[in-house]
DNA sequence: CAAATCTCAGCTACACTGACATGA
DNA sequence: CTCATGTCAGTGAAGCTGAGATTT
């Protein structure tokens, strides 16, 4: 069948994004979105809320919005820049550490065994996902 | 940076999610969501909404409220089944087929481009997320 | 006064579940 | 009666824009 690259990365993106939130509910009870949010912050370290809506590629409200249900949860704390009175510095709490652990360690057993499965290497998928990726944040700056 | 693949992919997914939204917002006039639904709708040829809800891995209402909303935008249409007073036979129209033509061309262009910007071979990449896709609903059903 | 940062209000697209009508 | 199919009603998670407030 002659199935576009395209379509065929649109069907595989979608169930890769339904089982990992199914798995990520069932086992550590926390949304897809949730769990690469937390991660992101935590590639981050303490940052202030536009930086890291920048770095998610959100919009300003929603990283707010976003961030009180998370504080709500205990997984990240604000508090006020100190030389920066408008500021907010965010960062994770060890609770969110621990959940992007372990959600981490779930995920990514969970892939092995698919690479397993598919025959496929996953260092070398890594890879070349690795370079997609890049190509596609440098295209998107370009335009 | 010892990246887990599983954010890795998110992340490749999220931007490749966005990047084809935004070019099928702006040049066809569709969301990817739709642009998939009709290209699995064409795929399927003439079927009963339940089957394409399964075919979509979607809920039965999902693709009842979908269908009355392509169907206003004239993409597709249905009809009762002759031999079954309850069900009902959706078909693409001409112009979902001229949109999902338009859209896919659009779409693997792009990617045509991306790849060879990352210096990624498109056959190979599609061949192993084919693979993958092939591993992960096998997965899926035993579970 | 202008720019940056965050929040509030309102909206949208899209999926789900549960309840229900209807036809086989 | 019961099963399958489709729809209705209500809900939820998650994003956006536009309009303030506040601080520099």
């Amino acid at each position: 069948m002659n199935t576009s690259l395209a379509y065929l990365l649109g069907k595989l993106m979608f169930e890769i994004d339904r089982a990992a939130d199914q798995l990520l509910q069932t086992h550590v009870g926390i949304s897809y979105r949730r769990f690469l949010f937390l991660t992101v912050l935590q590639h981050c370290g303490t940052v202030t809320q536009h930086e890291l809506a920048v770095a998610l590629g959100y919009s300003d409200p929603a990283v707010s919005t976003m961030l009180v249900e998370l504080a709500r949860d205990n997984c990240i704390q604000t508090a006020k820049s100190p030389e920066h009175g408008r500021k907010r510095l965010v960062t994770i709490t060890p609770k969110g550490s621990e959940l992007v652990a372990s959600g981490r360690q779930l995920l990514d057993s969970h892939f092995d065994q698919l690479m397993e499965l598919a025959d496929v290497d996953a260092q070398h998928y890594r890879e070349l996902s690795e370079r997609l990726y890049q190509a596609l944040i440098t295209k998107m700056k370009k335009e």
